[in-house]
DNA sequence: GATGAATGAGTGTTCATTCAT
DNA sequence: TATGAATGAACACTCATTCAT
């Protein structure tokens, strides 16, 4: 595999498991079984890492959330799509909705410099489907910023907690327990 | 005031702004105006300062709940209470919300010495609640467990959000449109 | 003695032994019976030591020069006043002419903060005192910038090559034939 | 070119600007536009860079002073002439001489395997050229050792003080100087 | 010979913690 | 109690060197 996925994989692994800082750049490396000094050929350095691990979930969600737009489909039922195939990332990598959920609020995060249309930029694009759904009456008169970030956060949240509370296996249903959380909780 | 609670709440700024791991004892007790020295009298290491700020918030919310307890209130008004009661302190102290946010769901905070009844125990008071409350049909067939966790965490995270979105000033209106969407979203 | 002059002291040995880049942080403060972190309670950086050296020795320079400023005394005396100064504090102290003829020219030292008025400040006293020394006709009509820095060099690289072709002990003699060499260098 | 020359040159190039210390092998190897793999071809490690630096310039004075002493010229002409040369090789190639001024004196030379007859034999050949013309009586009685070496390092210093002075352009007069400075210096 | 990705020992620097005052 | 200088283990990052291609 390319060098960089795998340092990604291992650093998500580690992190997930020992929270970042505590994290040692020598344990990813030892994990992924190269040399230390390979991780900065591909990392400028450790807060790299942890950017490229938000980039590459953003970049997945950000090229589905395009796809959904150039189809004609209800915007509630758009949040829903990115809502399931996020959750079913997260199911499939428990330990990124670890990393998501532990240090998705960091300032180190919020200092980076994909951060103009990064990872917070996912909370945008729910806020514009919500605007959208609002138009059309699907949903009550909420304020679309302050609840693009909520659904965003809570439903890596919800990931997060399905996997301490040992209740991968359940995944499916809880995350249709979750949508109609959500949706309930907006509409009109 | 009492040193501790001085070191509590020049802490509590300190993390807010740099996040717990870069948060330096020296930078606490500066702010604090007392010597690094001082700050190891009233806490074992630095890790008790962090597990001081959470059960100083867990112990206010324990009480209150107790308090609630004894009276005679439908569940889901219960749930109400305790949910303005915290958004009225993360209010008057942002800093505080985004620690919690920030930093409550750490793997440091999960090996602290009181986490046993710790602050991880309040959404299992929310569970409760919710428990009450399906068995008196207030609210659908849900996964109490996950929906305690679920409505605990998505009241810090709102917190937080709205101060990092500037929206203090709206505390009031947006904490009743969070609480109709939870209440929206459970009820039966 | 205070702690900035034990490390200046164990510095200059370990420096003089091993050249400034090969030189560890650890082995000075292992020769100062202290431990690394105490070094950077005194100094920013590595860099901050040498720069030290080289500003200690530079004030007690200027400070002779200024009090030889005040008195009535030839140029060309002054000057040999200042080189045999400097000479018996390098002969008191031979590591410290290994250090400044060795590194008395490297790149770092020209990027330091005293710069200014530093180091490379001392060939410019030299220089004043050379244009004095030319008005009254002491001396042939020679480029006073350059050969202030000459002789200043000189002075110190004598004093080097002194220790290394093992004649510390003529020190005095030698230094006596530097100056008629140097004098008859550039008298009328 | 020949590689092992072009490594040289770049070598020069970078090292006079960063010092030797601080000069990468990568640096160098992307001044030469070649791979740092290929400079480990022509040398064995990044201190024999540094020793063929000297050791060229080492060769070329030596080769000269061989046929200086194969000619029938006074001890004092053939001081000058190897100077001239020396000087006139540093003002063409200015990097040369502040990476000669600049780590001429380190450790690291001293402990080359080309020292037996190194860079430091060349005050050597002066040495025995003082002693002639001191046998001839030219000159005063001296310690030729150290004036040999004086004389040298004189020689070098200058050329570098000339290019960080900015006088590049005033070489040849100011060589002048110096000749007659170093000769009136030692004359009888 | 030439390459440059990979290596990993080495080092500057930090900072939680201690303890003599 | 309070102090803050001193400690030294720990860690991010570098870079000379190697070697498979």
């Amino acid at each position: 595999m390319r060098k960089k996925e795998l340092i990604r994989l291992s650093a998500t692994k580690i992190i997930a498991r020992d929270g970042f800082c505590k994290t040692k750049v020598q344990s990813i490396a030892d994990d992924a079984k190269i040399a230390v000094g390979t991780v900065y050929i591909y990392f400028k350095n450790k807060d790299g890492i942890l950017d490229y691990i938000f980039e590459t979930q953003h970049k997945k969600i950000v090229k589905l959330s395009e796809k959904l737009e150039s189809q004609n489909i209800p915007p509630l039922e758009k949040i829903k799509k990115i809502l399931r195939y996020h959750f079913e990332e997260l199911r499939k990598n428990p330990d990124l909705s670890s990393v998501l959920a532990q240090e998705g609020k960091m300032p180190v995060v919020y200092g980076s410099p994909w951060i103009k249309d990064g990872f917070v930029g996912i909370p945008y694009i729910f806020q514009k489907m919500l605007d959208e759904s609002k138009e059309i009456g699907e949903i009550r008169d909420i304020d679309t910023e302050l609840f693009g970030a909520i659904i965003f956060f809570t439903g890596i949240e919800t990931a997060y907690l399905l996997q301490i509370q040992g209740k991968q296996d359940k995944h499916y249903s809880e995350f249709n327990e979750l949508v109609t959380f959500i949706i309930n909780g907006i509409k009109s």
